[in-house]
DNA sequence: CTGTTAGCGCGTTCAG
DNA sequence: CTGAACGCGCTAACAG
């Protein structure tokens, strides 16, 4: 069915290397004979040279392959990993190479998924230390964003502990009862309410850092870390946090892994809330849209477009520029340790003491 | 560089198919020699069968390509479009194959990339009639997402004329000034302001059908179409309609092709604009948040979650199951004509006459 | 500028 | 259950 080269060089009656030149070498052959050789190929409905033979010829695949964490669907409904994924795609554009997601499930076959995939080099999306899928890409160029650092890979990251830290003294200082809204600890995705867990025991790197760097705020605040409460949700997800709010609903002072779960807290209330509104404290030229009544402070992460109109506090980076850097990494083939910026913006959420509530009791 | 099965097969003193079956079809070789097997290759560092050279043998990519229009980072920024590729991801996941996105720049070479992408099918998210892309993806299985329709290619779609019909019915009703905020008519995506256009100069298919169907309400209301003014942008974009907006500021009564770019028009401010709160005349759950001054009627497309949460009325239609219906015929193979559901869901935003606003003048 | 010679790494024959 | 040939469709490297 499927026509050859063999066939059409057959037919123009040139050899078979004129034909491939003709198509991926066209100044190589003289106008007449590509030509004749285009003309004759179209006739017989060839298009231009099998991809998987050549790849198999040239040893490239033609794409990059972007492992974006347990279930494509969830990457997808999370925008951070859909901006980084867009970073990736700028660079692929620009490198003319198409962009491998592979399809991950959490389950078994999926180290042997990522090992099959035909594809020039990984970037992987930030997972935890124990994710098998981590032990496979090695075998060609291969960055992480966010972490964990594999040996040989590159690893394009902000510095979490610190952003953490930064963010933490905003939000905690002068609270009583400070609270944490946390990613999953480890793969197992188990959500738990605990006080003061050692950070050393959160298998994503992300969680672990973050955790860590809130414990620096803390203690230099003078606050004791065991006593910090941290509700660790599943996943990333609004919903779930709503839900599980109510478990720190007496803190004075929550820090959340990201804008999402923050402005999942029952504290934003369109206007229904008591308390003054609170006003946009960051130098950002958005209109401050949903109110939040100013009964304790709260801090996000990310910097999403929702942070801003709600006046959040939030630490900003990005995510496209990451994806892009890890994608640039990959195209070149050389692979190395590269540090994102970040930067704290600091909004209403954690602008005033707790105090300041005009009305109610 | 690379272990090759040959060589595996040698230092383990069996032959190369041996090898091959020990890691493609376990079940044929006997314990011990697959034992032996897997152990030399582990020693040898090989992890399996060569992923291109298994595609060129066994005629299949691995893989289906999606086209995702113009330039993948717009793409990934249409909620819309993510929700859609969730839906093939999902598929893709079930069936073990990987998911390349083709980039696309809109430039000449768009077509040679997807023609050259090792993927065994194609999914197209609409597009224009003249899009280059559309005469290429003939060559394996194909199917385009919201048309144009393509012989040979399958189609999945809604009835958008219908559905722009049954919502143009809402918006309109008892309109004297009617105005449709519309999509891009053509691949060059000029921005501007016309009176009742002919819906058939239109080259995307979305917009063309879904001009139709407003005309068709216009229409059986009694109205003219000619005197109804759109408002045509370049994408789909809030921060561009939001823009643009003032050319139809004066309507009193707009039909937006999208959620999001029906709540970039400034009706919708959070309590600052006077008259009544819309409330959720829908059958959602949502409670309502944002806040339409119900000074004229307004409706979009989609159905998000911002338009349960603001009381738009609006077009439900699920992308991502027309996501994984496109993805079904590719795997499948037989690709045809599947129409999708839609379905008209009427909030607040079209629920009262324009006159009940309760204060000012 | 064009043709010839060799494979890329594997899987599908078909014998044994 | 295992082995030996053969070729998938193409291109690198050289020759002419």
């Amino acid at each position: 069915m499927a026509v050859t080269m063999a066939e059409v060089a057959a037919r123009a009656g040139v050899s078979v290397m004129t034909v491939s030149y003709a198509f991926s070498r066209p100044e190589r052959v003289s106008a007449t004979t590509r030509d004749l050789v285009h003309r004759t190929a179209q006739e017989m409905g060839y298009t231009g040279p099998d991809p998987g033979a050549r790849a198999l010829r040239t040893r490239r695949a033609g794409a990059i392959g972007v492992v974006l964490g347990e279930h494509l669907t969830y990457a997808f409904e999370d925008p951070q990993a859909t901006r980084f994924l867009a970073g990736v795609a700028a660079v692929c554009v620009e490198a003319g190479l198409g962009l491998t997601l592979i399809p991950v499930t959490g389950g078994p076959g999926d180290a042997d998924r990522v090992r099959e995939a035909a594809v020039d080099g990984y970037v992987v999306w930030t997972t935890a230390d124990d994710d098998p899928v981590l032990e496979v890409i090695g075998r060609r160029p291969a960055v992480v964003a966010g972490g964990p650092a594999v040996p040989g890979a590159g690893l394009v990251t902000i510095d979490d502990r610190a952003a953490a830290r930064a963010v933490g003294l905003a939000v905690f200082r002068g609270a009583r009862s400070p609270a944490v809204l946390s990613f999953p600890m480890g793969r197992d995705r188990i959500p738990r309410l605990v006080s003061g867990p050692d950070p050393e025991s959160a298998l994503f790197p992300v969680t672990r850092l973050r955790l860590a760097g809130y414990r620096d705020a803390i203690t230099e605040l003078g606050g004791d870390w065991a006593t910090v409460r941290v509700l660790v949700l599943a996943r990333n997800d609004a919903a779930e946090a709503r839900a599980a709010a109510s478990a720190i609903e007496d803190a004075d002072a929550v820090a959340a892994m990201s804008d999402q779960i923050a402005l999942a807290l029952p504290d934003w209330q369109d206007g229904r809330a008591a308390g003054r509104r609170a006003t946009d404290a960051g130098n950002t030229s958005e209109p401050t849209g949903a109110s939040h009544a100013v009964s304790r402070r709260i801090s996000g992460w990310d910097d999403t477009a929702a942070a801003a109109v709600a006046g959040l506090t939030t630490v900003s980076q990005s995510l496209r520029d990451q994806g892009k850097a890890c994608a640039r990494q990959v195209v070149s083939g050389v692979v190395g340790v590269e540090q994102a910026r970040w930067r704290l913006v600091e909004r209403a959420s954690t602008a005033g003491p707790a105090d300041e509530v005009s009305a109610d009791g």
